[in-house]
DNA sequence: CGAACTTTTGACAAGCATCAACACGTGTGG
DNA sequence: CCACACGTGTTGATGCTTGTCAAAAGTTCG
Protein backbone atom coordinates (compact mmCIF):
# COMPACT_ATOMS: atom_id res chain seq x y z
CA UNK A 1 0.00 0.00 0.00
CA UNK A 2 2.77 2.50 1.09
CA UNK A 3 4.58 2.36 -2.42
CA UNK A 4 1.39 3.03 -4.21
CA UNK A 5 -0.29 6.12 -1.96
CA UNK A 6 0.55 8.35 -4.22
CA UNK A 7 -1.30 7.30 -6.79
CA UNK A 8 -4.88 9.54 -7.11
CA UNK A 9 -2.16 12.60 -7.20
CA UNK A 10 -0.69 10.46 -10.35
CA UNK A 11 -4.42 10.25 -12.10
CA UNK A 12 -5.45 13.86 -11.12
CA UNK A 13 -1.95 15.05 -12.79
CA UNK A 14 -2.37 13.07 -15.72
CA UNK A 15 -6.01 14.38 -16.41
CA UNK A 16 -3.92 18.10 -16.71
CA UNK A 17 -1.73 16.68 -19.14
CA UNK A 18 -0.50 13.30 -20.42
CA UNK A 19 2.32 11.80 -18.64
CA UNK A 20 5.06 9.21 -19.71
CA UNK A 21 5.34 6.47 -17.50
CA UNK A 22 8.83 7.90 -16.65
CA UNK A 23 6.57 11.07 -15.21
CA UNK A 24 4.56 8.58 -13.48
CA UNK A 25 7.22 6.60 -12.37
CA UNK A 26 9.02 9.30 -10.60
CA UNK A 27 5.53 10.92 -9.46
CA UNK A 28 5.52 7.80 -7.26
CA UNK A 29 8.68 7.76 -5.84
CA UNK A 30 8.78 11.04 -4.28
CA UNK A 31 9.47 10.95 -0.92
CA UNK A 32 6.70 11.43 1.58
CA UNK A 33 5.16 11.35 5.03
CA UNK A 34 1.67 9.57 5.23
CA UNK A 35 -0.99 11.68 7.78
CA UNK A 36 -3.98 10.35 9.07
CA UNK A 37 -6.52 12.89 9.58
CA UNK A 38 -9.47 13.17 11.54
CA UNK A 39 -12.95 15.50 10.73
CA UNK A 40 -11.70 19.23 11.97
CA UNK A 41 -8.24 18.58 11.88
CA UNK A 42 -6.15 20.85 10.45
CA UNK A 43 -3.04 20.37 7.74
CA UNK A 44 -1.78 23.81 7.56
CA UNK A 45 -2.97 27.51 9.22
CA UNK A 46 -2.35 30.65 7.85
CA UNK A 47 0.68 32.25 8.15
CA UNK A 48 2.77 29.10 9.34
CA UNK A 49 6.07 28.10 7.29
CA UNK A 50 5.08 26.22 4.37
CA UNK A 51 8.45 24.19 3.40
CA UNK A 52 5.44 20.59 2.63
CA UNK A 53 3.20 19.98 -0.27
CA UNK A 54 0.03 18.15 0.90
CA UNK A 55 -1.50 15.77 -1.21
CA UNK A 56 -5.19 14.18 0.01
CA UNK A 57 -5.44 10.98 -0.77
CA UNK A 58 -8.77 10.00 0.83
CA UNK A 59 -11.24 11.71 2.32
CA UNK A 60 -12.18 15.42 1.88
CA UNK A 61 -11.33 19.06 2.85
CA UNK A 62 -11.15 22.34 2.52
CA UNK A 63 -9.40 25.66 2.25
CA UNK A 64 -10.44 28.94 4.44
CA UNK A 65 -9.38 32.25 5.19
CA UNK A 66 -10.55 34.61 7.93
CA UNK A 67 -11.03 38.07 7.42
CA UNK A 68 -9.85 40.20 10.63
CA UNK A 69 -13.18 41.07 12.09
CA UNK A 70 -13.42 36.56 12.72
CA UNK A 71 -15.83 35.78 9.71
CA UNK A 72 -14.65 32.72 7.39
CA UNK A 73 -14.43 32.49 3.80
CA UNK A 74 -14.60 29.03 2.50
CA UNK A 75 -12.08 28.89 -0.79
CA UNK A 76 -12.59 25.82 -2.29
CA UNK A 77 -13.32 21.99 -1.32
CA UNK A 78 -10.81 19.16 -1.80
CA UNK A 79 -10.86 15.81 -3.06
CA UNK A 80 -8.92 13.16 -3.34
CA UNK A 81 -6.00 13.54 -5.57
CA UNK A 82 -6.07 17.11 -5.17
CA UNK A 83 -2.56 19.55 -4.28
CA UNK A 84 -4.41 21.16 -1.01
CA UNK A 85 -1.53 24.18 -1.03
CA UNK A 86 -1.63 25.49 -4.75
CA UNK A 87 -2.38 29.02 -3.41
CA UNK A 88 0.64 29.63 -1.47
CA UNK A 89 2.81 30.12 -5.03
CA UNK A 90 6.38 30.52 -3.97
CA UNK A 91 5.34 32.11 -0.66
CA UNK A 92 7.24 30.46 2.08
CA UNK A 93 4.19 31.37 4.23
CA UNK A 94 0.66 29.34 4.13
CA UNK A 95 -1.95 31.86 2.47
CA UNK A 96 -5.07 30.34 3.97
CA UNK A 97 -5.59 27.37 6.74
CA UNK A 98 -6.43 23.95 5.24
CA UNK A 99 -9.16 21.59 7.02
CA UNK A 100 -9.87 17.98 7.20
CA UNK A 101 -14.00 17.52 6.44
CA UNK A 102 -13.72 13.84 6.71
CA UNK A 103 -10.74 11.80 8.49
CA UNK A 104 -8.30 11.28 5.74
CA UNK A 105 -4.95 10.60 4.61
CA UNK A 106 -2.32 13.23 3.59
CA UNK A 107 0.68 12.77 1.74
CA UNK A 108 3.27 15.25 3.17
CA UNK A 109 5.67 15.89 0.41
CA UNK A 110 8.68 18.39 0.73
CA UNK A 111 8.46 21.37 -1.92
CA UNK A 112 11.81 21.13 -2.71
CA UNK A 113 11.89 17.40 -4.12
CA UNK A 114 8.77 18.64 -5.73
CA UNK A 115 10.42 21.06 -7.39
CA UNK A 116 13.11 19.19 -8.26
CA UNK A 117 11.23 16.89 -10.03
CA UNK A 118 9.13 19.54 -11.87
CA UNK A 119 12.95 20.96 -13.23
CA UNK A 120 13.91 17.35 -14.18
CA UNK A 121 10.78 16.49 -15.81
CA UNK A 122 9.02 19.22 -17.56
CA UNK A 123 6.00 17.66 -18.40
CA UNK A 124 5.47 17.39 -14.54
CA UNK A 125 5.97 21.09 -14.61
CA UNK A 126 3.67 21.85 -17.40
CA UNK A 127 1.24 19.90 -15.22
CA UNK A 128 1.54 21.72 -12.20
CA UNK A 129 1.14 24.76 -14.36
CA UNK A 130 -2.31 23.32 -15.69
CA UNK A 131 -3.37 22.23 -12.71
CA UNK A 132 -2.96 25.53 -10.93
CA UNK A 133 -4.96 27.19 -13.46
CA UNK A 134 -7.65 24.84 -13.74
CA UNK A 135 -7.93 25.29 -9.44
CA UNK A 136 -8.11 29.36 -10.33
CA UNK A 137 -10.68 28.70 -13.15
CA UNK A 138 -12.69 27.03 -10.13
CA UNK A 139 -12.07 30.09 -7.83
CA UNK A 140 -13.06 32.30 -10.53
CA UNK A 141 -16.73 30.22 -10.67
CA UNK A 142 -16.67 30.64 -7.27
CA UNK A 143 -16.49 34.22 -7.60
CA UNK A 144 -19.16 34.56 -9.80
CA UNK A 145 -21.10 32.78 -7.93
CA UNK A 146 -20.66 34.64 -4.50
CA UNK A 147 -20.82 38.00 -6.39
CA UNK A 148 -23.38 38.00 -8.45
CA UNK A 149 -26.15 35.24 -7.92
CA UNK A 150 -28.68 34.82 -5.60
CA UNK A 151 -28.87 32.34 -2.62
CA UNK A 152 -30.71 29.72 -4.09
CA UNK A 153 -28.64 29.54 -7.13
CA UNK A 154 -25.55 29.69 -5.10
CA UNK A 155 -26.27 26.90 -3.05
CA UNK A 156 -28.06 24.90 -5.45
CA UNK A 157 -24.41 25.90 -7.98
CA UNK A 158 -22.29 24.29 -4.66
CA UNK A 159 -24.66 21.25 -4.65
CA UNK A 160 -23.80 20.92 -8.65
CA UNK A 161 -20.45 21.24 -8.42
CA UNK A 162 -19.64 19.24 -5.38
CA UNK A 163 -21.76 16.06 -6.88
CA UNK A 164 -20.11 16.58 -9.92
CA UNK A 165 -16.48 16.76 -9.02
CA UNK A 166 -17.53 14.05 -6.49
CA UNK A 167 -18.33 11.55 -9.44
CA UNK A 168 -15.15 12.78 -11.61
CA UNK A 169 -13.26 11.78 -8.24
CA UNK A 170 -10.24 9.32 -8.64
CA UNK A 171 -12.06 7.12 -5.59
CA UNK A 172 -15.47 7.15 -6.86
CA UNK A 173 -17.41 6.85 -3.58
CA UNK A 174 -14.13 5.73 -2.10
CA UNK A 175 -13.39 8.94 -1.23
CA UNK A 176 -16.38 9.18 1.59
CA UNK A 177 -20.08 10.20 0.58
CA UNK A 178 -21.06 12.93 -1.56
CA UNK A 179 -22.67 15.11 0.96
CA UNK A 180 -19.61 16.27 3.47
CA UNK A 181 -20.77 20.22 4.30
CA UNK A 182 -22.63 21.14 7.40
CA UNK A 183 -25.03 24.19 6.81
CA UNK A 184 -22.35 26.41 8.67
CA UNK A 185 -19.91 25.19 6.06
CA UNK A 186 -21.85 25.76 3.44
CA UNK A 187 -22.74 29.05 4.19
CA UNK A 188 -19.33 30.02 4.57
CA UNK A 189 -18.23 28.51 1.32
CA UNK A 190 -21.34 30.63 -0.41
CA UNK A 191 -21.15 33.87 1.68
CA UNK A 192 -24.12 33.09 3.43
CA UNK A 193 -25.24 32.21 7.20
CA UNK A 194 -25.98 29.52 8.62
CA UNK A 195 -29.64 30.39 9.25
CA UNK A 196 -30.43 31.55 5.67
CA UNK A 197 -28.82 28.59 4.29
CA UNK A 198 -31.31 26.36 6.26
CA UNK A 199 -34.06 28.25 5.15
CA UNK A 200 -32.97 28.37 1.15
CA UNK A 201 -32.30 24.53 1.36
CA UNK A 202 -35.78 23.65 2.92
CA UNK A 203 -36.78 25.81 0.36
CA UNK A 204 -35.07 23.65 -2.56
CA UNK A 205 -36.27 20.48 -0.61
CA UNK A 206 -40.14 21.72 -0.97
CA UNK A 207 -39.41 22.36 -5.11
CA UNK A 208 -38.57 18.84 -4.82
CA UNK A 209 -35.24 19.69 -5.60
CA UNK A 210 -33.76 17.96 -2.81
CA UNK A 211 -34.60 14.72 -0.78
CA UNK A 212 -35.49 15.87 2.96
CA UNK A 213 -32.88 13.28 4.56
CA UNK A 214 -30.22 15.16 6.58
CA UNK A 215 -27.86 14.91 3.92
CA UNK A 216 -29.88 14.92 0.84
CA UNK A 217 -29.50 13.35 -2.06
CA UNK A 218 -30.52 15.07 -5.46
CA UNK A 219 -33.35 14.47 -6.60
CA UNK A 220 -34.28 16.18 -10.00
CA UNK A 221 -30.83 16.70 -10.94
CA UNK A 222 -31.59 18.66 -14.43
CA UNK A 223 -33.63 21.19 -12.72
CA UNK A 224 -31.56 21.71 -9.97
CA UNK A 225 -28.41 22.40 -12.73
CA UNK A 226 -31.22 25.08 -14.12
CA UNK A 227 -31.64 26.45 -11.00
CA UNK A 228 -27.92 26.89 -10.30
CA UNK A 229 -26.80 28.28 -13.49
CA UNK A 230 -24.59 25.35 -13.23
CA UNK A 231 -22.12 24.52 -16.68
CA UNK A 232 -19.52 22.20 -15.59
CA UNK A 233 -16.89 23.32 -18.38
CA UNK A 234 -14.78 25.90 -15.50
CA UNK A 235 -14.16 22.22 -14.02
CA UNK A 236 -11.60 21.45 -16.90
CA UNK A 237 -12.11 18.09 -16.87
CA UNK A 238 -10.49 15.89 -19.27
CA UNK A 239 -12.83 14.48 -21.85
CA UNK A 240 -12.23 10.72 -19.85
CA UNK A 241 -14.27 12.54 -17.11
CA UNK A 242 -16.47 14.45 -19.02
CA UNK A 243 -19.54 12.03 -19.65
CA UNK A 244 -19.62 11.08 -15.90
CA UNK A 245 -20.24 14.63 -15.18
CA UNK A 246 -22.70 15.81 -17.90
CA UNK A 247 -25.00 12.78 -18.06
CA UNK A 248 -28.43 13.69 -16.47
CA UNK A 249 -29.15 10.66 -14.36
CA UNK A 250 -30.11 11.26 -10.84
CA UNK B 1 11.17 48.90 -29.24
CA UNK B 2 10.13 45.67 -30.97
CA UNK B 3 12.28 43.67 -29.85
CA UNK B 4 12.38 44.08 -26.07
CA UNK B 5 8.05 44.89 -26.17
CA UNK B 6 8.13 41.45 -23.77
CA UNK B 7 10.00 42.98 -20.86
CA UNK B 8 7.26 43.47 -18.86
CA UNK B 9 6.44 39.91 -18.62
CA UNK B 10 10.41 39.13 -18.08
CA UNK B 11 10.33 41.49 -15.53
CA UNK B 12 6.84 39.75 -13.74
CA UNK B 13 8.23 36.44 -13.85
CA UNK B 14 11.15 36.86 -12.26
CA UNK B 15 9.60 38.34 -9.65
CA UNK B 16 7.74 34.81 -9.38
CA UNK B 17 11.24 33.04 -9.48
CA UNK B 18 15.13 33.79 -10.50
CA UNK B 19 15.65 33.60 -14.04
CA UNK B 20 18.70 33.26 -15.47
CA UNK B 21 19.87 35.21 -18.53
CA UNK B 22 19.32 32.04 -20.84
CA UNK B 23 16.03 32.28 -19.16
CA UNK B 24 15.34 35.53 -20.09
CA UNK B 25 17.14 35.62 -23.79
CA UNK B 26 15.00 33.17 -24.41
CA UNK B 27 11.03 34.91 -22.82
CA UNK B 28 12.41 37.58 -25.04
CA UNK B 29 13.07 36.11 -28.46
CA UNK B 30 9.47 34.27 -27.77
CA UNK B 31 7.44 34.95 -31.16
CA UNK B 32 4.47 37.28 -30.80
CA UNK B 33 2.29 39.58 -32.50
CA UNK B 34 1.55 42.99 -31.06
CA UNK B 35 -1.97 44.21 -30.93
CA UNK B 36 -3.30 47.56 -30.07
CA UNK B 37 -6.25 47.86 -27.85
CA UNK B 38 -8.92 50.80 -27.14
CA UNK B 39 -10.28 51.19 -23.86
CA UNK B 40 -13.68 48.76 -23.67
CA UNK B 41 -11.82 46.24 -26.33
CA UNK B 42 -11.99 42.38 -25.62
CA UNK B 43 -8.80 40.29 -26.01
CA UNK B 44 -10.58 37.11 -25.86
CA UNK B 45 -14.38 36.28 -24.88
CA UNK B 46 -15.30 32.99 -23.06
CA UNK B 47 -16.08 30.71 -25.28
CA UNK B 48 -13.78 31.27 -27.67
CA UNK B 49 -10.80 29.17 -28.89
CA UNK B 50 -7.94 30.13 -26.97
CA UNK B 51 -4.70 28.81 -28.96
CA UNK B 52 -2.22 32.01 -28.12
CA UNK B 53 -1.48 33.80 -24.39
CA UNK B 54 -1.30 37.52 -24.47
CA UNK B 55 0.61 39.12 -22.37
CA UNK B 56 -0.66 42.82 -21.19
CA UNK B 57 2.61 45.11 -22.08
CA UNK B 58 1.36 48.94 -21.32
CA UNK B 59 -2.55 49.66 -19.90
CA UNK B 60 -4.79 47.74 -18.06
CA UNK B 61 -6.75 44.98 -18.40
CA UNK B 62 -9.78 43.18 -16.56
CA UNK B 63 -11.53 39.71 -17.07
CA UNK B 64 -14.84 39.33 -16.15
CA UNK B 65 -17.79 36.36 -16.70
CA UNK B 66 -21.72 36.71 -17.20
CA UNK B 67 -24.16 34.50 -15.77
CA UNK B 68 -26.91 33.44 -17.38
CA UNK B 69 -29.54 35.88 -16.13
CA UNK B 70 -26.70 38.53 -17.85
CA UNK B 71 -24.71 39.87 -14.62
CA UNK B 72 -21.57 40.47 -14.71
CA UNK B 73 -18.40 39.48 -12.34
CA UNK B 74 -15.04 41.36 -12.40
CA UNK B 75 -12.75 38.25 -11.91
CA UNK B 76 -8.90 40.39 -12.17
CA UNK B 77 -7.61 43.92 -12.99
CA UNK B 78 -4.41 43.14 -14.69
CA UNK B 79 -1.35 45.34 -14.82
CA UNK B 80 1.65 45.61 -17.53
CA UNK B 81 3.62 42.30 -17.68
CA UNK B 82 0.25 39.98 -16.50
CA UNK B 83 -0.25 37.32 -18.48
CA UNK B 84 -4.23 37.51 -19.49
CA UNK B 85 -4.95 33.97 -19.60
CA UNK B 86 -4.42 32.31 -16.27
CA UNK B 87 -7.77 30.86 -15.84
CA UNK B 88 -7.92 28.61 -19.35
CA UNK B 89 -5.19 25.72 -17.85
CA UNK B 90 -4.61 23.26 -20.51
CA UNK B 91 -8.82 24.03 -21.92
CA UNK B 92 -8.89 24.75 -25.21
CA UNK B 93 -11.82 27.50 -24.84
CA UNK B 94 -11.14 30.60 -23.03
CA UNK B 95 -13.42 30.86 -19.60
CA UNK B 96 -13.67 34.34 -19.52
CA UNK B 97 -13.43 37.29 -21.18
CA UNK B 98 -10.48 39.71 -20.94
CA UNK B 99 -11.52 43.61 -21.73
CA UNK B 100 -9.16 46.63 -22.05
CA UNK B 101 -9.67 49.06 -19.29
CA UNK B 102 -7.57 51.79 -20.85
CA UNK B 103 -5.75 52.04 -24.31
CA UNK B 104 -2.80 49.94 -24.00
CA UNK B 105 -0.55 46.62 -25.61
CA UNK B 106 -0.82 43.10 -25.59
CA UNK B 107 1.23 40.80 -27.34
CA UNK B 108 -0.09 37.63 -28.27
CA UNK B 109 1.88 34.57 -28.48
CA UNK B 110 1.08 31.55 -29.85
CA UNK B 111 0.38 28.99 -26.27
CA UNK B 112 2.21 26.42 -28.28
CA UNK B 113 5.61 28.10 -28.23
CA UNK B 114 5.52 29.05 -24.30
CA UNK B 115 5.08 25.27 -23.61
CA UNK B 116 8.10 24.68 -25.63
CA UNK B 117 10.14 27.08 -23.94
CA UNK B 118 8.75 25.94 -20.58
CA UNK B 119 9.93 22.59 -21.56
CA UNK B 120 13.04 23.62 -22.88
CA UNK B 121 13.49 25.70 -19.82
CA UNK B 122 12.09 24.37 -16.75
CA UNK B 123 12.90 27.22 -14.56
CA UNK B 124 10.03 28.90 -16.54
CA UNK B 125 7.64 26.37 -16.02
CA UNK B 126 8.29 26.86 -12.56
CA UNK B 127 7.98 30.64 -13.09
CA UNK B 128 4.65 29.98 -14.79
CA UNK B 129 3.28 27.89 -11.99
CA UNK B 130 4.39 29.96 -8.93
CA UNK B 131 2.66 33.18 -11.01
CA UNK B 132 -0.68 30.74 -11.59
CA UNK B 133 -0.12 30.14 -7.29
CA UNK B 134 -0.03 33.77 -7.14
CA UNK B 135 -3.19 34.99 -9.13
CA UNK B 136 -5.13 31.84 -7.37
CA UNK B 137 -4.14 33.60 -4.23
CA UNK B 138 -5.24 37.25 -5.43
CA UNK B 139 -9.08 35.29 -6.50
CA UNK B 140 -9.33 34.00 -3.22
CA UNK B 141 -8.47 37.40 -1.52
CA UNK B 142 -11.37 38.57 -3.74
CA UNK B 143 -13.66 35.79 -2.87
CA UNK B 144 -13.42 36.61 1.24
CA UNK B 145 -13.60 40.29 0.50
CA UNK B 146 -17.12 39.60 -1.78
CA UNK B 147 -18.04 36.31 0.42
CA UNK B 148 -17.39 38.10 4.01
CA UNK B 149 -17.07 41.75 4.19
CA UNK B 150 -19.49 44.70 4.10
CA UNK B 151 -19.50 47.38 0.90
CA UNK B 152 -17.45 49.85 2.71
CA UNK B 153 -14.66 47.18 3.69
CA UNK B 154 -14.78 45.66 -0.13
CA UNK B 155 -14.52 48.83 -1.73
CA UNK B 156 -11.89 50.02 0.18
CA UNK B 157 -10.32 47.06 0.25
CA UNK B 158 -10.33 46.79 -3.64
CA UNK B 159 -9.21 50.07 -3.80
CA UNK B 160 -6.11 49.47 -1.55
CA UNK B 161 -4.89 46.56 -3.75
CA UNK B 162 -4.85 48.37 -6.80
CA UNK B 163 -2.89 51.28 -5.27
CA UNK B 164 -0.82 48.85 -4.19
CA UNK B 165 -0.22 47.44 -7.28
CA UNK B 166 0.14 49.68 -9.03
CA UNK B 167 2.89 51.22 -7.24
CA UNK B 168 4.73 47.67 -7.88
CA UNK B 169 4.17 47.63 -11.00
CA UNK B 170 6.68 47.23 -13.55
CA UNK B 171 5.81 50.26 -15.75
CA UNK B 172 5.37 53.40 -12.16
CA UNK B 173 3.01 56.02 -13.71
CA UNK B 174 3.87 54.21 -17.49
CA UNK B 175 0.93 52.06 -17.67
CA UNK B 176 -1.44 54.89 -16.67
CA UNK B 177 -3.29 56.40 -14.03
CA UNK B 178 -3.92 54.79 -10.78
CA UNK B 179 -7.89 55.11 -10.82
CA UNK B 180 -9.13 52.91 -13.93
CA UNK B 181 -12.47 51.80 -13.06
CA UNK B 182 -16.22 53.29 -13.32
CA UNK B 183 -18.22 53.02 -10.76
CA UNK B 184 -20.32 50.30 -12.59
CA UNK B 185 -17.15 48.35 -13.03
CA UNK B 186 -16.26 48.68 -9.07
CA UNK B 187 -19.29 47.57 -8.51
CA UNK B 188 -19.07 44.27 -10.87
CA UNK B 189 -15.84 43.79 -8.84
CA UNK B 190 -17.16 44.03 -5.87
CA UNK B 191 -20.66 41.96 -6.09
CA UNK B 192 -22.34 45.35 -5.60
CA UNK B 193 -24.35 47.82 -7.84
CA UNK B 194 -22.92 50.73 -8.85
CA UNK B 195 -25.91 52.82 -7.10
CA UNK B 196 -24.63 51.92 -4.16
CA UNK B 197 -20.85 52.16 -4.75
CA UNK B 198 -21.56 55.67 -5.31
CA UNK B 199 -23.16 56.06 -1.88
CA UNK B 200 -20.44 54.08 -0.26
CA UNK B 201 -17.72 56.23 -2.22
CA UNK B 202 -19.24 59.45 -0.71
CA UNK B 203 -18.95 58.17 2.91
CA UNK B 204 -15.32 57.52 2.15
CA UNK B 205 -15.21 60.88 0.67
CA UNK B 206 -16.95 62.31 3.81
CA UNK B 207 -14.81 60.55 6.54
CA UNK B 208 -11.96 62.25 5.15
CA UNK B 209 -10.66 58.79 3.25
CA UNK B 210 -10.80 59.78 -0.35
CA UNK B 211 -10.53 62.94 -2.28
CA UNK B 212 -13.61 64.45 -4.00
CA UNK B 213 -12.20 64.63 -7.28
CA UNK B 214 -13.53 62.28 -9.71
CA UNK B 215 -11.06 59.73 -10.09
CA UNK B 216 -10.32 60.15 -6.24
CA UNK B 217 -6.86 60.42 -4.17
CA UNK B 218 -6.11 58.67 -1.45
CA UNK B 219 -6.26 61.07 1.18
CA UNK B 220 -5.88 58.41 4.34
CA UNK B 221 -3.90 55.53 3.59
CA UNK B 222 -3.62 53.63 7.21
CA UNK B 223 -7.19 54.71 8.08
CA UNK B 224 -8.19 53.11 4.26
CA UNK B 225 -6.18 49.97 5.34
CA UNK B 226 -7.40 49.56 8.03
CA UNK B 227 -11.53 49.81 6.73
CA UNK B 228 -10.79 47.51 4.35
CA UNK B 229 -9.05 44.93 6.54
CA UNK B 230 -5.78 45.27 4.07
CA UNK B 231 -2.93 42.84 4.41
CA UNK B 232 -0.93 43.08 0.87
CA UNK B 233 0.90 39.41 1.86
CA UNK B 234 -1.37 37.75 -0.39
CA UNK B 235 -0.25 39.59 -3.80
CA UNK B 236 2.76 37.81 -2.70
CA UNK B 237 5.27 40.07 -3.91
CA UNK B 238 9.03 39.58 -3.79
CA UNK B 239 11.53 41.24 -1.13
CA UNK B 240 12.05 43.92 -3.86
CA UNK B 241 8.99 45.09 -4.30
CA UNK B 242 7.50 44.89 -1.05
CA UNK B 243 8.78 47.63 0.55
CA UNK B 244 7.16 50.13 -2.17
CA UNK B 245 3.79 48.70 -1.24
CA UNK B 246 4.16 48.46 2.18
CA UNK B 247 4.87 52.32 3.23
CA UNK B 248 2.27 54.37 4.20
CA UNK B 249 2.91 57.36 2.69
CA UNK B 250 0.08 59.10 0.85
C1' DC C 1 -27.36 8.86 29.12
C1' DG C 2 -25.43 13.20 28.86
C1' DA C 3 -22.56 16.63 26.29
C1' DA C 4 -21.54 18.83 22.13
C1' DC C 5 -22.83 19.61 17.60
C1' DT C 6 -26.10 20.53 14.17
C1' DT C 7 -30.55 21.79 12.39
C1' DT C 8 -34.75 24.34 12.83
C1' DT C 9 -37.88 28.18 14.09
C1' DG C 10 -39.47 32.98 15.07
C1' DA C 11 -39.38 37.98 15.41
C1' DC C 12 -37.10 41.81 13.94
C1' DA C 13 -33.58 44.90 11.80
C1' DA C 14 -30.51 46.41 8.36
C1' DG C 15 -27.93 46.54 4.25
C1' DC C 16 -28.25 46.61 -0.27
C1' DA C 17 -31.13 46.38 -4.64
C1' DT C 18 -34.39 48.45 -7.71
C1' DC C 19 -36.38 51.92 -10.48
C1' DA C 20 -36.45 56.23 -12.26
C1' DA C 21 -34.99 60.62 -12.95
C1' DC C 22 -31.62 64.24 -13.27
C1' DA C 23 -26.91 66.47 -13.50
C1' DC C 24 -22.54 66.70 -15.22
C1' DG C 25 -18.68 66.41 -18.49
C1' DT C 26 -16.65 65.22 -22.66
C1' DG C 27 -16.20 64.55 -27.34
C1' DT C 28 -18.28 64.93 -31.91
C1' DG C 29 -20.46 66.68 -35.88
C1' DG C 30 -23.09 70.21 -38.02
C1' DC D 1 -18.32 77.32 -31.96
C1' DC D 2 -22.41 75.70 -30.45
C1' DA D 3 -25.55 71.75 -29.95
C1' DC D 4 -26.33 67.45 -28.97
C1' DA D 5 -25.68 62.77 -27.52
C1' DC D 6 -23.68 59.54 -24.77
C1' DG D 7 -21.37 57.76 -20.90
C1' DT D 8 -20.86 58.46 -16.15
C1' DG D 9 -21.99 60.09 -11.67
C1' DT D 10 -25.70 61.53 -8.25
C1' DT D 11 -30.10 61.53 -5.79
C1' DG D 12 -34.57 59.94 -3.80
C1' DA D 13 -38.25 56.73 -2.57
C1' DT D 14 -39.31 52.16 -1.64
C1' DG D 15 -38.99 47.23 -0.66
C1' DC D 16 -36.93 42.77 -0.70
C1' DT D 17 -33.20 39.72 0.50
C1' DT D 18 -30.41 38.49 3.86
C1' DG D 19 -28.48 39.12 8.61
C1' DT D 20 -29.00 39.04 13.77
C1' DC D 21 -30.24 37.24 18.09
C1' DA D 22 -32.09 33.82 20.76
C1' DA D 23 -34.00 29.63 21.89
C1' DA D 24 -35.65 24.92 21.12
C1' DA D 25 -35.51 20.45 18.93
C1' DG D 26 -32.98 16.80 16.89
C1' DT D 27 -28.73 14.07 16.26
C1' DT D 28 -24.33 11.75 17.13
C1' DC D 29 -20.99 9.85 19.92
C1' DG D 30 -18.49 8.57 23.78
Amino acid sequence: MLPNSLWPMVHKLSTRCPLGSAEIDALLSLPFRLMNARRNSYFAREGERASHCSVLLSGYAMSHRITGEGARQVLSIHFPGDLLDFLNGKADYATSNSEALSSGQVAVIPRAALVDLALEYPWIAIALWTDAGANASILAEWLLNIGRRDARSRIAHLICEIRTRHRASSAPDGGGPSWMLTQEQLADATGLTSVHVNRTLQGLRSEGLLSRERTPQVLDWQRLCEVADFTPDYLQFSELEKPIALEAVH
